[in-house]
DNA sequence: CTTAGCGAGTTTGGAAAACAAACCCATGAC
DNA sequence: GTCATGGGTTTGTTTTCCAAACTCGCTAAG
C-alpha cells in the first residue's frame, strides 16, 4: 500500500475497509451499539471487533460512551461522521440486493419523507449530483488527479 | 462471520470488500486494467493482486480479456455489475474528501450532465431515493428484517 | 454466604493471509 | 546475444485471524 495513487477512497478504506468494521458502523446505526450486539449480530471474533472499536473510536467515528457506572459499561454509537458513512452502507446493500440476492432481500427499508409525507414507502437508493440534480451515469464523469505525478492511468514520470 | 446478521451488505463486502479489491474497481473504472498498472497505482503486493483479481473475475465483477496474442497479455475491464460498484466508490470518495482530506481531494470528479449541458461542472454526489427523490436522511429511514429470529437490535429467541 | 450468570472484554495457541523480494518465461528492441 | 517488458509465480517471514477458554466486576438466587 505505499507508493499507492493519492486518493480519498483509498484513504476511507484505510480506515474503515479492514474486515468487520463497516458491519460495526452498519450495526451501530441500525442501534445495536454494545459489544455482545456486536458480536452475535456480525460473528466477529471478540479480540478482533475490541481493535476494530478501539480504531474507530480513535478516529473519532464512533463514540464510546458509558451506559452504566457500578459495573461500567459502554456502548460504542456513531458520530456525527460515522453517521455520513450511512450512503456507503446504502450503496452496498443496494448492490448486494441487486446482484447477489437477486428477489429475497434479506432486509428493507423503509423511507418515510420529509414534513409533509405520511405513508411511507421502499427506500431505493440511487447516487446523484447535488450541483444539478441528475442520476450520475458513469459516462458523464471525468477524473482530474490533483497531484503532479499521477494521470489517469498511473504515475507519469519515473 | 458464520450466524451472522443476513444482510446485503455483508454479502458485498465479502465478495468486495477484501483489501484492495474496491481499489482494483476503482482503478479498472478508471480505464487502468492491467496488472502492472494495478500494482503501480494500488501498491499491492502481487501475489495478493492475483488472487484478487481471480476472484473478482470469477465473480462476474470484472472481465478478462487478452488485448494481445503472440505474447498473451490480458487486462481487466469492469463487467456491467463492476460498474455499478461505482456509486460504491464514490460515496467512499466524499466521505473521505470530507472527513479525511479537508481541503485538498487529490482527485476531483468533473460531471457533464445529460444530452443538452455542454459546460461541466464538479460532481457532488448524494444519495437520494429513486421513489420520492429526496435526499435521504437517516432519521427517515426505518428497517425492517425480513428474516425469522433477527431483529434491528439482534436475534430474538436462542 | 456460596454459587450462578451476565456484560465486556483479554489471553492463548494454532491456521491463514499478507508481504517484499527474487525468480520465471515469452517476446520484442538493440 | 543481451537487455528490457509484461504478467505473473515462488519463497520465506511477519501479521492477522480465529475459536475457545479465561477473567473481572457486579447482581440475583438459593
Amino acid at each position: 500500500m505505499k507508493d499507492a495513487r493519492p486518493c480519498s477512497i483509498a484513504d476511507t478504506l484505510a480506515l474503515v475497509g479492514e474486515k468487520y468494521s463497516l458491519l460495526v458502523l452498519r450495526e451501530v446505526t441500525m442501534g445495536a451499539t454494545r459489544f455482545d450486539q456486536l458480536v452475535r449480530n456480525i460473528g466477529a471474533p471478540r479480540d478482533v471487533l475490541t481493535t476494530r472499536l478501539k480504531r474507530l473510536v480513535d478516529a473519532g467515528v464512533l463514540e464510546k460512551v458509558a451506559y452504566s457506572e457500578k459495573p461500567r459499561r459502554f456502548e460504542y454509537r456513531p458520530s456525527r461522521a460515522g453517521l455520513e458513512l450511512e450512503p456507503v452502507l446504502l450503496t452496498l446493500m443496494a448492490w448486494g440486493d441487486r446482484h447477489l440476492n437477486d428477489g429475497d432481500r434479506p432486509m428493507v427499508l423503509e423511507h418515510v419523507g420529509g414534513p409533509g409525507h405520511t405513508g411511507g414507502h421502499e427506500l431505493v437508493p440511487v447516487v446523484t449530483c447535488a450541483e444539478c440534480g441528475e442520476k450520475v451515469r458513469h459516462d458523464d464523469l471525468t477524473a482530474h488527479p490533483q497531484v503532479p505525478g499521477w494521470t489517469v492511468t498511473g504515475p507519469a514520470v519515473a
